[in-house]
DNA sequence: CTAGGGTTAG
């Protein structure tokens, strides 16, 4: 504390003070960041007369540098006779903390045209960070090449501020080839590709190279472990965590709140709330993120509950919500009456116009089915980011208002916001539902002329929009378009049920084929596809044998949408008795839709015996379902019997369901 | 003097 005789001995001590005593004092002020100090010794300066010095001119620029206090620093800095290479580089710094980085990019260019000095191994890590930060890639890739012809390219800070660039900027390749080239890699550096891996969405190869790092015997660090942490609990790798968690502990890492924190997060995504609730317990200075992170990790676990007191508690213990911590018990919520009172919560706790919480509050309302309320929402922001845009689109979907999301997305174009590939991900299932051509082919024309369809989950929407429009030539022509190697299970998925969906099971037979043939293993999903393209093409031993293959090859355990292929499969084909035997040897209960299957083949060849069986069976597990006792109807009229007949139409009139028209069911009679 | 690092929506 400064009592005021202090102060007056401090100020008598400046005055007297020589011109080495106000340079050793402003060190001082500049490492400890005193902006105050300084001020106070600018002004000492002036009225000592010794700011004709330009050495302590130069001096006080920098101490204003560290400070961060722009105006001054840049006067001072203008008025020197002359700057060395390192004032320019802590200017460039001070922009790049502040966030100013295309000013430390001018600062840079000033520095060349100056004449003064070149650039060192100090300058080019600061201005490849702003390349970083404003992904300019292409400049990045020029000062790569400039360290590279200047020699500072081999040394390790220019080297790691490069990977993190690369990282920043999507290229992790690039990141790659420098960190395969470095001769010396420090902790940093393999911190930077664990987090820039994870970053760039591929969390595997991130906990690989920090398999590695540990292999090659290098001491991780809490930036390690926060890199590393995220990426197990997206992979919901709970050993690898365990093991990381105790490794930091063995190091004394875990003092830090933000270590805490990364554990709370990783435990909650691997679903083991007691071990997550066992750290956050003992963080001893609780932030925010210490509080959100739990609160997120219950709703994660659908304990709604829990997370709803645990933010009590959190207000009361003194901390405020932050919008992540809203945006996340926003995420949780599927009624109307709690989205309002939420909704009014942000509002008094002055975060509704955060966009994170805009896009919550958008989604939340489209999923409780108020697509007007997320307008609102949405009409009442000055949106020209992305991110609400795309809650809007994926809300129109979710609530099948194909039309209206697509209208969207092209007043989002003639606002000039940029789409991403969130943004292809919401809109083009809207091409899907309503499966016209016209449009299909305009939006595929906007994709190849914008560069998003080069990207494997856009072309695989492309392909499925093409095929529900009955375009198998398109579709197949941007599959073929594709290389193998990229081809992955989604794609090869859409193209099999796209065949199969028209009848073409030979195709679809022949492409799934090809897929095991190229090396992609099938999952539960490829297989329905598969089997579903079999049955409804009438290939009978085609399919069985599928079957076969799936649970012998594959040693797959069948679900409920396998078996009610093959009933289908084998109903269809009059095997009826197979199919029969069939459902009974299942290992669960068989659904509405398997007993459905087997009632609609029993249709066909007029079989009432086990017609009438798995009519009972459907009748019990979806009695509101009016379609169902049509298929009965008709079968036993199939067979003659209008007395039957006529009795399943009372029956259905008898449950009180007249939903479906009288018409209908007389129409179903009469075929 | 410089490089990496915790919670979140679509």
């Amino acid at each position: 504390m400064n009592g005021p005789s202090q102060t007056l001995s401090k100020t008598k001590h400046l005055l007297t003070a020589t011109r080495t005593q106000y340079l050793s004092l402003l060190k001082h002020y500049a490492s400890t960041r005193s902006l105050t100090k300084t001020k106070q010794l600018h002004a000492q300066t002036i009225t000592a007369g010794h700011l004709s010095s330009s050495r302590l001119r130069s001096s006080l620029a920098d101490a204003y540098m560290h400070c961060g206090y722009i105006p001054h620093a840049r006067k001072l800095f203008d008025e020197l006779p002359e700057r060395s290479a390192l004032l320019y580089n802590n200017l460039m710094t001070m922009y790049v903390n502040s966030g100013l980085y295309l000013h430390a990019l001018k600062a840079y260019v000033e520095m060349l045209q100056s004449g003064f000095c070149l650039p060192d191994n100090y300058t080019y890590p600061i201005v490849i960070k702003a390349c970083s930060e404003l992904s300019l890639l292409g400049l990045g890739r020029v000062f790569h090449g400039q360290t590279v012809v200047s020699m500072f390219g081999s040394y390790t800070y220019v080297q790691n501020s490069l990977l993190a660039m690369y990282m920043n900027c999507g290229k992790k390749e690039a990141a790659q080839r420098v960190f395969d080239a470095m001769k010396e890699r420090s902790v940093v550096s393999w911190n930077t590709m664990i987090s820039g891996y994870f970053k760039n969405g591929c969390a595997k190869t991130a906990l690989m190279v920090f398999n590695q790092m540990v292999d090659f015997g290098v001491e991780i660090d809490c930036a390690t472990v926060v890199s590393v942490l995220p990426a197990c609990g997206y992979l919901r790798e709970l050993e690898l965590g365990r093991r990381v968690h105790a490794l930091l502990e063995d190091k004394g890492l875990g003092k830090k709140t933000a270590v805490r924190n990364a554990l709370v997060d990783m435990y909650a995504k691997c679903n083991s709330m007691a071990e997550a609730r066992l750290v956050f317990d003992r963080i001893d200075e609780k932030d925010v993120i210490s509080w959100t992170s739990m609160i997120n990790g219950y709703i994660l676990n659908d304990d709604v509950r829990s997370a709803l007191m645990l933010c009590r508690i959190m207000q009361t213990e003194g901390i405020r919500p932050n919008s992540v911590t809203i945006a996340s018990i926003l995420s949780a919520c599927d009624n109307l009456r709690d989205g309002c009172c939420l909704h009014g919560w942000t509002i008094r706790q002055n975060l509704d116009l955060e966009v994170i919480v805009i896009t919550s509050l958008i989604d939340m309302y489209a999923k409780c089915h108020r697509v007007d309320l997320s307008f609102g929402v949405f009409t009442r922001t000055s949106t020209n980011r992305t991110a609400p845009w795309n809650a809007m689109l994926s809300g129109c979907i979710h609530n099948g208002l194909a039309t209206e999301a697509i209208g969207l997305f092209k007043q989002m174009l003639v606002k000039g916001v940029e789409p991403d590939g969130a943004t292809m991900n919401s809109l083009l299932p809207a091409y899907a539902i309503l499966a016209d051509l016209q449009p299909s082919k305009n939006i595929h024309g906007y994709l190849t002329r914008s560069g998003f369809l080069s990207g494997i989950e856009v072309a695989t929407c492309v392909i499925d929009i093409y095929s529900k429009c009955g375009s198998l030539e398109s579709a197949h022509q941007i599959f073929n378009a594709i290389p193998i190697d990229v081809k992955d299970i989604f794609v090869w998925s859409v193209i099999v049920s796209g065949y199969g969906m028209h009848g073409h099971g030979e195709t679809a037979v022949s492409l799934f084929r090809q897929m095991v043939w190229s090396g992609v293993k099938p999952n539960e999903v490829t297989f329905t596809s598969v089997l579903h393209a079999c049955s409804h093409a009438g290939l009978v031993d085609e399919g069985l044998c599928l079957f076969e293959f799936m649970l012998k090859d594959h040693k797959m355990q069948p679900h409920d949408d396998h078996y009610t292929c093959i009933v289908d499969l084998l109903g269809r084909a009059g095997r009826l008795d197979e199919a029969y035997d069939l459902i009974r040897t299942m290992p669960f209960v068989p659904s509405h839709a398997v007993w459905g299957a087997l009632l609609g083949a029993c249709v066909i060849h007029g079989n009432v015996e086990v017609g009438e069986v798995a009519a009972q069976h459907v009748f019990e597990l979806e009695p509101e379902n009016t379609g169902n006792y049509i298929l009965l109807a008709k079968l036993y009229a199939a067979v003659g019997r209008w007395e039957d007949a006529e009795n399943v139409r009372h029956m259905m009139n008898d449950i009180g369901l007249r939903k479906a028209p009288a018409h209908s069911l007389i129409d179903a009679v009469n075929i």
